[in-house]
DNA sequence: CGGTTATTGTGATGTTCGTCACTGCGGGCC
DNA sequence: GGCCCGCAGTGACGAACATCACAATAACCG
């Protein structure tokens, strides 16, 4: 991981990927206390248990959040992509909670790092920093609500093509770097079914595999 | 449903649930702009798709909220109790949103209903109701992450089990008064297998069952 | 190039439900 | 009492995976 302050460079980002940040103040604010980041593609952001210091305005790239639980099996939830935050990481500071989940970077990521106490102070101050936040909020929200209704109401194989789009419009292409068995630990499911479904999916001409390689047609 | 009007009452009703709202301001703004409503046990309060006009701070008794579907396939997320609120409800007034989801009452229930309007405007100006918000938002999350837990991680008599507690908590009884279809549709299972579970779990000695009865030891 | 390791393919078998087709039971109601 | 009807119990069967045990490739590396 990488980190920068660069005042100017900030204020051109944020105006141009949170263009509903639009107070100058803000702005200005976000520039003084917030540090630019990079993380490589497969880093590990923030875990399980980990306490949250920053709240990440996402600049570039797209980052993975996904849940665990007590005996290690791992659920696939969201994407982060620019112009989204993590929820999660809000209430964390606010609260000085634990994390509830783990967030790893999907591609090379850039972000902005927004120290956790100044989130209270803005909210207050800012209304477009306010209506951000509660956006977000909402918008997570409804993403976990659309995972239930996949985990619930779905079958794998419907599943696993929700997954592989997914997975596509994070990594801004149609042919996907991922082992069965890691998608197999996203979906908690058996890395054998995983690779029959796949078989079937490229039976019926929907995906063209390859080692270590999926293709969407 | 029945609404009433009675600054007095709501004022000493909030101090009495939500004391963490303190601020005299907040307090009288609430009384002014609340309404008591009452709601009979098992009557809907708010349907998928209906847009939301009011906030619920709940009083007594206690609401199931469900998720249902495009095929109609429903499921049980979480209640609310005595203290909370719907957060749901709050992002849906913010933005204008239809409902994602389906509140009944499951006890005859109490609460204070706030118009939608006051929603933003008290966020910046009481930071304690801003913090209750926030602090709702986060429980809710961390419900549905626990639902997710749930259905991606246990089998069917965990779930069960986790229900039947959740739903004693909800009713302050361990007698608990549902027809096995009921359960079934909760946890989008059929009833047959719902009904050996539970009479797996009588043979283990952890409930005592009835027609329309389950009681929990 | 050969050997090693990561990845994928495949068959056999078991478990957890879902589905279907009934039976039995209990309570209310004529 | 006899009749319904909603609820609960039950057996048979199948579908959707999980699990286990390997075989078959493909990549990688000294």
């Amino acid at each position: 991981m990488i980190t920068e302050k660069a005042r100017p460079e900030i204020l051109s980002l944020i105006r141009q990927h949170y263009p509903q940040l639009a107070e100058r103040n803000l702005q200005d604010a976000i520039a003084d206390e917030g540090t630019i980041m990079h993380f490589k593609a497969g880093s590990l952001i923030m875990d399980f248990g980990a306490y949250v210091k920053i709240m990440p305005l996402i600049i570039k790239g797209s980052i993975k959040v996904s849940r665990e639980d007590e005996e290690g099996n791992e659920l696939f939830l969201y994407y982060l992509k620019p112009g989204e935050t993590c929820s999660m990481s809000f209430t964390c500071c606010l609260m000085d909670k634990k994390s509830e989940i783990r967030t790893v970077a999907e591609e090379d990521t850039t972000l902005i790092g927004i120290p956790t106490r100044f989130m209270d102070e803005w909210m207050s101050r800012y209304p477009s920093w306010k209506n951000f936040v509660m956006t977000s909020y909402d918008n997570r929200m409804l993403e976990l609500v659309r995972t239930i209704d996949s985990i619930a109401f779905k079958k794998m194989d419907e599943r696993l093509m929700d997954y592989l789009e997914q997975k596509a419009e994070a990594n801004d292409s149609r042919t996907l770097n991922a082992t069965h068995q890691e998608i197999a630990y996203d979906l908690n499911a058996s890395r054998e079914a995983i690779s029959r479904l796949l078989k079937q999916l490229e039976k019926d001409g929907v995906v063209q595999l390859g080692r270590n390689r999926i293709e969407l047609l």
